[in-house]
DNA sequence: TTCAAATATTAGAATATTTGAATATATTAG
DNA sequence: CTAATATATTCAAATATTCTAATATTTGAA
């Protein structure tokens, strides 16, 4: 799989609510699953498939530590994602004041009339 | 629907190689369907699904211009987002040495135990 | 060794996404 | 008006995603 398509899985993975908090408090630092269950109201077995689904995309693990399991980022991509998802931005891009190609003649596409 | 909501369905949509591709293409410049569909391997019907889907979520837009429909960038995230699926990135964010807990007792979440 | 805690896995229903095929609409040229 | 071009819409099948419920696994403590 080549890397765009790598990171589409990715996009694909973050575009969820549950799995953004996840990310989020990753972020923040390690965590185990109990501690990510407390500020997140979904079930455990539901947490644990989305961390499931994070793991095998590559974009966290997991130390062992007895019966716990210490999750915590790998993918370095995630900080920028997170970033831009948390930045605020004006409403739009102003558009291009009218259509290209009637109007001023200098549409940059090769038109075949 | 609150910001991360919006952002949610934004990167939702972005999670697509067509939908990427006409992203890009539509970052570089204003573009009418025709010259969308000359680079891209997919049925025109499909092209408009992908341009319907994305405009009706804001991100792109477009001036009519007699028969064509001339589309451009309208949200301001996905210029942000592009550069960021593009960016190299080094392999892995180098984890703890060892699981907090037991081995350096700093667990940074509140254990009840 | 048994129990409880922490976490994972599986299965299945509900829902959403994707795409091709067919058809519809709008506009311009002739 | 008619034909052709540019583009959109609708429908349905295929596929993927999400979540709940139930159950399994692993480990430390008693």
């Amino acid at each position: 799989m080549d890397t765009l398509a790598l990171r589409i899985e990715v996009l694909k993975l973050t575009a969820h609510p549950a799995r953004i908090a996840i990310l989020e408090e990753l972020f923040k630092g390690v965590k185990c699953v109990t501690d990510i269950q407390d500020f997140m109201d979904i079930s455990q077995s539901n947490i644990s498939q989305h961390l499931s689904a994070l793991r095998h995309a590559g974009i966290i693990d997991f130390f062992v530590d007895g019966r716990l399991r210490c999750y915590y980022l790998k993918d370095p991509f995630i900080p920028d994602l997170l970033m831009i998802i948390k930045k605020e931005y004006p409403n739009e891009i102003p558009g291009p004041e009218c259509c290209p190609i009637t109007k001023k003649g200098k549409y940059p596409g090769n038109r075949k009339h």
